[in-house]
DNA sequence: TACTTTAATCAGTGTCTCTGACTATCGTCA
DNA sequence: TGACGATAGTCAGAGACACTGATTAAAGTA
């Protein structure tokens, strides 16, 4: 298996890596209960709330799964509905001061681990590959 | 949304975008009926045929999980299952001659993507990037 | 031969995602 | 201003996917 991987499976592979160990870290510090699903969702909300419609779209799922997702959040005490002032038809989804507490937890692991990828790839590599990224963006992302 | 994002979903939005592609090519040329849970292990069979328990540790889920997959392969005629002449209790997951025609449709889309992104980010960028995920995969790829 | 390991399956469960249908509210335009 | 299409969200039903735990059958080993 030391062939050569297509940049599609290899921009996976760190990907997952990042994933798993911020996970790990929720985990340790007492947020085991959150899945991927959700947490895809919980990046999403703004700090004034966000509606289930734009949470939906910009995670790429219908109105349904966020729907159900932010039901799950509720019941954990991640999240809460409030009604749109805005808007009749709407309600804004809000974190909590428990998913407020959790956010440096995950911002100190994401650090850690493109810390180590620096140290193995080098300072310059890593700032080529942020700003190839988000070049690669502007083609690749429809939600940008 | 003009903020800069960590390297992890960086990461993901071209794999995401590579991916939806590549289905969409499939789709297009009649194999319409393969998820990605079954795509992830229709690329880990070997040419000879590989045995359930490689595919699943491959392919990172339990035995039963693979075993799952591999019922739906063989029921849409991908796959099949054969005795292993080396182990009686084994049995070998092969290709058909279907899967086997629809590697090239997945290998054109593939190229074709790449081709785009090296067309965005130039010749330079593209195979910088190659060389620094590979360099990554040593630190995050625990299957290598 | 008895014991342990390995390959695969069976049974049951929970999570995630979808399509389709529905209610309530909003915005617009005649 | 009142009718109508669009939008926000929910309910109902279904399928896909992943897990744990237990079981059967065959190998390998002492």
């Amino acid at each position: 298996m030391a062939e050569e991987l297509t940049v599609g499976v290899l921009l996976f592979i760190p990907y997952r890596a990042m994933e798993n160990r911020v996970f790990a870290a929720m985990a340790e510090a007492g947020y085991g209960d959150i899945t991927v699903a959700q947490a895809r969702l919980l990046q999403r909300i703004g700090p004034d709330g966000t509606r289930l419609t734009v949470l939906a779209e910009a995670a790429q799922v219908t109105k349904q799964t966020a729907g159900f997702l932010v039901d799950q959040l509720e019941r954990a005490g991640y999240v809460e509905r409030v009604p749109d002032p805005a808007d009749g038809r709407a309600r804004l989804v809000r974190l909590t001061g428990r998913a407020l507490e959790g956010i440096p937890v995950a911002d100190r692991e994401v650090a850690k681990v493109e810390q180590e990828w620096e140290r193995h790839i080098g300072k310059r590599r890593m700032a080529q590959l942020r700003e190839t990224l988000t070049m690669l963006r502007e083609i690749t992302d429809p939600y940008q």
